[in-house]
DNA sequence: GGCCTGCGATAACAATTGTTAATAAATGAA
DNA sequence: TTCATTTATTAACAATTGTTATCGCAGGCC
């Protein structure tokens, strides 16, 4: 869970031991709400196993704004750090093994961790990234055509593709389900 | 300039007037452009007069990203950060005046300014701002039609309406200028 | 003033997407 | 297995948006 740390910190040594035993085990089957919308989130995840969407209410229907993989750390970002309501709902898609830890105990890792300059430039540049890739994701969206933002989902992350059932995938590209059964047909001739 | 930083580390005194003269005076008029497509970005500025716009070229067309305005820092951040070939270009979309600090200078001032412990927290509170930003700028992408984000521009952010040219405000909303327009008559009635 | 350019509105038609509904296929649970 | 639920496809029609072109207006520049 700690892998790219510890090649960045060895120098904090027995520190890994107690941070992993801050997180806490948790196995849940398909379709399990981990945070609603409108609550205060106190946990944030990471996945071991399975995959997980965001996503919010619009008008009685249910838009997905994110996936979420193995490997990767899942939470409302805002309402984790900031503390206030979530504007999306956190979900499981396929059972999934996750690890959380409470808001209190990822405070004082942080906090530690943020003694050392080699962390801190590392998480800054994690930042960084992650607001890139919004950026670019959001461009997409006012540059290309629901075809094209389709194909490059196929292109670029196969693996969604392949993975996610296709309503949720057509949300995911600002469309209706039928819209995009559609799309793949026209690309299948 | 500082303002904002001044009161967070008064203890830095003395460096404010140092960091300012970092800092150079530069006019321009109308359909500037600050920063190319495809180049890479060695200067991030400060606008004290006028506005500007993030574009990118798809097609042919160009199309708005983002604007920006008094008050505001500007740069193309993952080519001036990274050092990479910027995805977007800067232009001026009204007669400026703009302050601008070059890359080497700019880092030298953050390796200072990171040394003080509240004013990282509050970078890294900006960052994450910025990102939420992004994310729920993104959000309306795929919830709202384009005649509701127009809607919501003018009620968020009617400076934008106000100030800027109809064609690129709709190409920041994803549509026509054609459409924009058809839009416009709709609602007045 | 006269001219050019940029900007916005509108029309006509093509293309795409949304909506609703019906159906079929796949999945999962008892 | 059987049954119920979820998921994907397709059709028909409405609504929206894109494309192309024309027109008028205002501002800036000579």
């Amino acid at each position: 869970m700690f892998d790219q740390l510890k090649k960045i910190a060895p120098q904090l040594q027995g520190s890994w031991e107690r941070y992993a035993n801050l997180y806490h085990r948790l196995e849940v089957p398909a379709k399990t709400i981990l945070l609603h919308e409108g609550d205060v989130s106190k946990k944030a995840y990471y996945i071991e196993k399975g995959c997980l969407r965001a996503w919010f209410n619009n008008k009685g229907k249910d838009v997905t704004f994110q996936f979420f993989f193995e490997q990767e750390g899942v939470s409302s970002i805002e309402s984790f750090r900031k503390g206030i309501p979530s504007p999306i709902t956190l979900e499981s898609i396929e059972p999934c093994v996750l690890h959380w830890i409470h808001k209190k105990d990822y405070n004082e890792v942080m906090k530690e961790l943020n003694t050392i300059p080699e962390v801190r430039e590392q998480m800054a540049a994690l930042m960084l990234n992650r607001q890139i890739n919004y950026m670019s994701h959001f461009m997409s969206f006012i540059r290309d055509t629901p075809k094209e933002r389709y194909l490059n989902l196929l292109k670029e992350k196969p693996h969604i593709v392949k993975r996610i059932p296709q309503h949720y995938i057509a949300s995911y590209l600002g469309i209706t389900s039928v819209s995009l059964s559609r799309i793949r047909n026209a690309i299948n001739k």
